[in-house]
DNA sequence: GTGATGACATTGA
DNA sequence: ATCAATGCCATCA
């Protein structure tokens, strides 16, 4: 399925010092309910190499475990070495999206959607 | 084919 | 705000 050649695509677009969220990802390949496999493939590395999946957490903005590290700390200490704040809560280590979330803009969109369809995938 | 699994998301109490 | 229940859908056994 084209769906990972499009998450890849997706996930090196992601700017540095963002954070993108699994749904946002799903939604911007044109497939609003495959949140879940935006984080299967990038547990299985299944997009390939250069994937900046620290910058990929859910939608409260947690960071998700992430067995896909070298060690624990290493998502957490990338996101920060790129100026993201992250802090402790209760729930996890966690990113104000509010701050450091990517916001899309329509065109941003629309542009993905664009170069889809001209490699057609 | 069938059923279980999972770096998720949304809804309703 | 918090939590459980549901919905989801590509893999994999």
């Amino acid at each position: 399925m084209d769906f990972y050649k499009r998450a890849r695509i997706v996930c090196l677009a992601i700017p540095y010092g963002k954070a993108a969220t699994y749904g946002q990802i799903a939604l911007l390949c044109g497939k609003p309910k495959n949140a879940r496999q935006v984080g299967y493939a990038l547990n299985r590395g299944r997009l390939g190499e250069g994937i900046p999946a620290h910058r990929v957490v859910n939608a409260r903005g947690i960071l998700s475990g992430a067995a896909a590290f070298e060690t624990e700390d290493m998502q957490r200490s990338l996101m920060e070495a790129e100026g993201i704040q992250v802090e402790w809560t209760a729930a996890g280590w966690q990113v104000d999206l509010k701050r450091s979330g990517w916001k899309n803009t329509m065109e941003e969109a629309l542009g993905f959607l664009e170069i889809f369809e001209v490699q057609g995938i």
